[in-house]
DNA sequence: TTACTGAATGTAAGCGCTTAAATTTGTCTA
DNA sequence: TAGACAAATTTAAGCGCTTACATTCAGTAA
């Protein structure tokens, strides 16, 4: 027993030990019906008894697929992103499906390798998570690798835009979502509103469109430099706003983490938070409870993205009817209100 | 070129059309010397144009492997194991590994689901993340499917304890940490010392001796009640401490999560953070910076576990020469300090 | 009894790749 | 120019499984 590290027992083995044919084996296995109990019972106590597991890759060459679907990310690190694989897996674990993780940086380089690499085993779907995986609005398009990949297995895209043939996306609803906040801040009494962020993803031109939009509808104007990039990172934020001094008395963030720098500077400065000032972050994580106050966050929904996505992915895969899924789902995303905000 | 999802190319197709034998394609393919430099540029040029990807089962079945390792963390929206996995899979995809990732929760029962799925997906080696992967001191002993699995495949645990043939386990010194910790604030003069855990595994026992190691060596007895159990959640350790009213002046968290719902409380109550009131959190999680003040936390050191377990690894599996890995690795646990502690 | 069923089981042909062994080709020497 | 040797290439035997098709064998109806 402790030597059967080096020994691998097959259809073959058992079929021999149970005195049948190796298809029966594989009938008692796959639980097909057409198998006599008595027969069924017999092989499986052997199949028990000496711990036989098939061989998955004789399996997946005989079927073509081995119940594998492929998850990128950028980072799992990300908070964000961590989540959102955590939902998929749990998802597709219910259908028995399993991930193949693979975190592709964010170059569009590697993110091309990546894919290479989950395609090349086999998977049976693709699932790219994060808008980096899309286009962004000041680059060349950079998605057409990802249409590439969809000539070979379903692509899913959470919380992207990319469109094609086999190519199914998931986004929510960032836009309206800021829109609704930025224009109760104005209605409060809020003039000037910061907007910042990390990047020019395609998430975060929507979340900038909404802001503009709150504007627009109520017949102000942008204030200039209202905009800032900022890195992703509480020290840097703070920092950059003790250098700067903006005057602004809210502030709308592309990310949790940013909305605690502002936080922070607001410490710094005096400023009372949310008396003088309104701060919104984004994404909801579980690092807004830990700042002082806590941070209202609007929530992108993230849990029910992955749900959306998973479930038309297996109507797709299952029901082997491709066109059946939807190709674009919204979800809405709420404001999640706690201390650092007062309308 | 739009029917290629139709048409999958394997090496038959391609050998026939480059004139030659699959068997130098698969040369070709898989980097071989024994290929006329002609010959092999010839092969390229058509597997290039036609987009050939070798079908991985296939491949799998000839080699029985897949150059995958599966991964296994209880949860990957948890941060401290979402960093984990994404090292694991940083260092991992530069060996040319990729990882199937399981997220097993936390009942044995699912855990063990889990490491059948992942072996049935033949895996070549098995990643375990977590100290609930390992035996619990005041349960029965669970870590016996681990041993079992590891008949099959080499078994990494990162951050538990286990201990079998086949089994390699990369630990941090927690209890060292927690001593030197514990002991710096009682000889700064804090006596009332806190240790707040939510669990009672393996890693959590080893903090908990350095915390009871650092008392007894300074010759100076335990409070009863000193060590108090709470959910990893900031909300309720604040509203444990608000309702019960412990006395301290100082509290070691085995989660930065925990140590920060002790920093709220003290903001209720008016205690001074660092003056009245030392906390020290374990992790050095992002969420470390979020709060107010910043706190002070214990790096586990979860990169260099990941990397020394990578690097182990592969020793295993490329030389091949099973017994050439380190057992056990220890790595340290530092303290970072930040606002939260004056010692 | 005979022919006919249908359920249970077995047979054997792949699936696409790797690789040891066999064969062909090419080069060089005597 | 044959012979010897090395390099390049092909042949063919698996790897462990699924499954269409073939076979066996009761039980049933005529």
């Amino acid at each position: 027993m402790d030597e059967s590290r080096k020994a691998p027992i097959n259809i073959y083995d058992i079929a021999e030990m149970a005195k049948v044919s190796i298809a029966t084996v594989s009938r008692v296995v796959n639980g097909s019906d057409k198998v006599s109990p008595a027969t069924r019972k017999k092989v499986e106590k052997i199949i028990e008894e000496v711990g036989y597991t098939p061989n998955a890759f004789a399996k997946g060459l005989g079927l073509n697929t081995m119940h594998t679907v492929g998850i990128l990310v950028p980072s799992v690190a990300d908070a964000f992103m961590a989540e959102a694989v955590y939902h998929l897996e749990q998802e597709l674990g219910k259908y028995g499906y399993d991930c193949l993780l693979g975190c592709s940086g964010f170059t569009l380089e590697n993110k091309k390798k990546q894919v290479e690499v989950l395609l090349s085993k086999h998977v049976d779907a693709l699932i790219l998570v994060g808008s980096t995986y899309a286009g962004r609005s000041d680059d060349r398009d950079e998605t057409e690798y990802i249409r590439e990949a969809a000539k070979k297995v379903p692509v899913f895209v959470v919380n992207g835009n990319v469109k094609g043939p086999n190519v199914y996306v998931t986004v929510c609803d960032d836009s309206a979502a800021v829109e609704a906040v930025t224009a109760r801040l104005l209605k409060s009494g809020r003039k000037n509103i910061l907007f910042l962020t990390d990047s020019r993803s395609y998430s975060a031109n929507k979340k900038r469109s909404g802001y503009e939009a709150a504007f627009a509808k109520a017949g102000l104007p942008l204030r200039e430099a209202m905009e800032i990039f900022v890195k992703n990172d509480i020290r840097e934020v703070r920092e950059y706003l003790n250098r700067t001094r903006p005057e602004f008395d809210a502030a709308v963030a592309t990310e949790d983490v940013i909305a605690i720098g502002v936080l922070k500077y607001a410490a710094d400065v005096g400023l009372r938070v949310p008396e003088d000032l309104s701060v919104i972050g984004y994404n909801n994580s579980r690092t807004a409870l830990a700042c002082e106050p806590e941070l209202s966050s609007i929530d992108n929904g993230i849990r029910q993205m992955c749900l959306s996505t998973v479930e038309r992915l297996m109507e797709l895969l299952e029901e082997n009817r491709s066109g059946a899924a939807e190709k674009k789902v919204v979800v809405p995303c709420v404001l999640v209100e706690r201390g650092s905000t007062a309308f």
